[in-house]
DNA sequence: CAATTCGTTCAAAAAAACTTGAACAAATTA
DNA sequence: TAATTTGTTCAAGTTTTTTTGAACGAATTG
């Protein structure tokens, strides 16, 4: 850069400082990471992207959150796996640039696709091992127990398999939610 | 104990080794457990009682899965409070014995009640904290920014809360899902 | 081509989460 | 009351996860 920037006009415009609300909104989801078992630096980066107009390069990110390069590029790049960033091409400039998706229904479905679809197909693999050894082992008793249980954690998993669609389906319908069912 | 047991005929009956399925299905909560951010020790705790057709004991229970006494009271106190496990009283035994809900409804709804519900609340809390900061700082334009971030924010608390009573709903409802929504 | 800018990778450091076991309290039994 | 049994607590130890930053490769610029 050639010359001081001229942004920033009284001590906090937009650019190179988190204003206190910014702070606060970047925390929560620092803390919303964590309870969904991501780290807590993409809670950060997602939260910064979240409280910008405009998309900002790895370099502001780092700067802005003060965390390390690896941090940022690693986060940023599971963020993108997620849906929850995309990065855009400011013409103009070479660095990548970023920007939040707002949409809920968008990171849910994201979340669920890369978390929870993975889950329930290593879940299939699992009844099948438990069942081959089923074939084999065990003594009568424990034998028909083991026959049960794998019914039940087969009943468990097509309830969850059906479940998912229709938290994507209600989660995204913003307003207008189903007020009643048949059946 | 006053003599030898007489259980465990023919080398794995019932009661002080587990089966190669009992493994499988331990290691499969294990890492369910896991995956809902819970420590493993409580996913194999919660794994071995449901495979048991018998309450167990917690001296039982750290016995079987080699684990700690500290490991299992924990383990077993918060699987209790989630509701995944209760205690039940065989008469004419000191020891507190131990069985697994093994009502997917149930389970669900105690992680609901014990993970999400209180993020909803802290979420509301969090929310007007930012509402107060905004009150007080920020420039114009980043002002502005806030308010819509913070309408944002309120939009996706209230789908969460929205969401939760239909996956208590949907889970639950063994069979028969419904088909069809009017609005 | 040399120098610079970007972004990725990965081994090592730091932080966080989990487990252990000894000390303790409560309840029971001798 | 002393000795036992049962379960809890928590500081310290262990394991796992996350973060860091130096080294690298690719792309760009001078």
């Amino acid at each position: 850069m050639t010359a001081f920037s001229v942004a920033n006009i009284s001590s906090s415009n937009q650019q190179d400082v988190l204003d206190e609300w910014e702070i606060a909104v970047i925390d929560l989801f620092l803390n919303a990471a964590n309870s969904f078992g991501l780290p807590k630096s993409y809670g950060q980066i997602y939260g910064l992207l979240f409280c910008r107009d405009q998309s900002l390069s790895m370099d502001e990110i780092m700067k802005l959150l003060e965390i390390s390069k690896g941090s940022a590029s690693q986060g940023l790049r599971s963020l993108r796996r997620l849906g929850a960033v995309s990065s855009v091409f400011e013409p103009g400039d070479r660095k990548e640039r970023y920007v939040a998706e707002i949409r809920l229904r968008k990171l849910v479905g994201g979340f669920l696709r890369e978390q929870a679809d993975p889950h329930l197909e290593k879940g299939v693999a699992r009844l099948l091992q438990i069942e081959s050894l089923l074939r084999k082992a065990g003594g009568q008793d424990s034998h028909n127990r083991g026959i049960r249980r794998h019914e039940i954690l087969s009943g468990w998993h097509r309830q969850m398999s059906r479940l998912l669609p229709w938290v994507k389906m209600i989660v995204g319908k913003s307003d207008r939610l189903p007020k009643k069912c048949s059946e």
